[in-house]
DNA sequence: TACCTTGTTCGATATTCGACGAACAACGAA
DNA sequence: TTCGTTGTTCGTCGAATATCGAACAAGGTA
């Protein structure tokens, strides 16, 4: 955890970012993670085991989907949208439009708890 | 190969349309069926064994990447950029522009040597 | 110091994936 | 009918992936 690696914006690799995105749990994270804020591990629910949410964070992580501040003890993430969009145009957009249409995730917050319902 | 399955455009997943194109190869055979032109297997140059080549052009098709029609022994392949327009608008198109730019794939046409230099 | 919380890492398991060669099936041509 | 071409399918291999629970490490807190 200490040395959370981060690839550099130009070194995102296009099939890996693509691979990073193409399990539903890891779309619903970044479905989370659209507005652009930043958010604390403890608020992310999803219906996996605590060990598998943090291998999937991993996989986003690095692959430059998402960047994951350390503070003490907890973790926050956010989504490296800026650099997607610099290296890869339109992408995370069209990813984002398409995933909300098909409500693709399972993922919610612990701060909307109907969220689970829907 | 008698009875090639195509997903319906309304039947289109999310998830397994992006896992389709994760990968470097099916990213460089829709790369060159962008122009919307239709092509014969005996045209696409991979470096891949035939059965790996027929395997992938399987993932892209049962995914709803790609369209193939059989016409006495041989195949010709299209890319169903319509259908996967309607249902993930500007996905493919982003895609492509980033493919573009990485010169991801490593896949070239029979009529164009040259690619295989480039 | 002794807990408690938080997240990572470690096995273990089951599944999937990418790759290959070989065998096969379908069709057209000689 | 006998080939030759074309593409699929099969069997196999190693590597990667998804998942879990358990063990661990780091940092606060009592």
């Amino acid at each position: 955890m200490r040395y959370a690696h981060h690839p550099a914006t130009e070194d995102l690799s296009l099939p890996e970012v693509m691979a990073a995105l193409s399990d539903p749990l890891r779309i619903g994270l970044v479905r989370v993670l659209a507005d652009g804020a930043e958010r604390g591990w403890g608020e992310l629910r999803a219906p996996v085991a605590k060990s598998t949410l943090s291998h999937h964070l991993r996989v986003l992580r690095d692959a430059g989907v998402t960047r994951t501040r350390q503070e003490g003890t907890r973790c926050f993430v956010t989504l490296r949208r800026r650099d997607l969009d610099e290296r890869f145009p339109g992408l995370v957009g069209a990813l984002l439009g398409a995933a909300e249409a098909e409500d693709v995730g399972g993922v919610h917050l612990a701060s909307d708890p109907g969220a689970a319902r829907r």
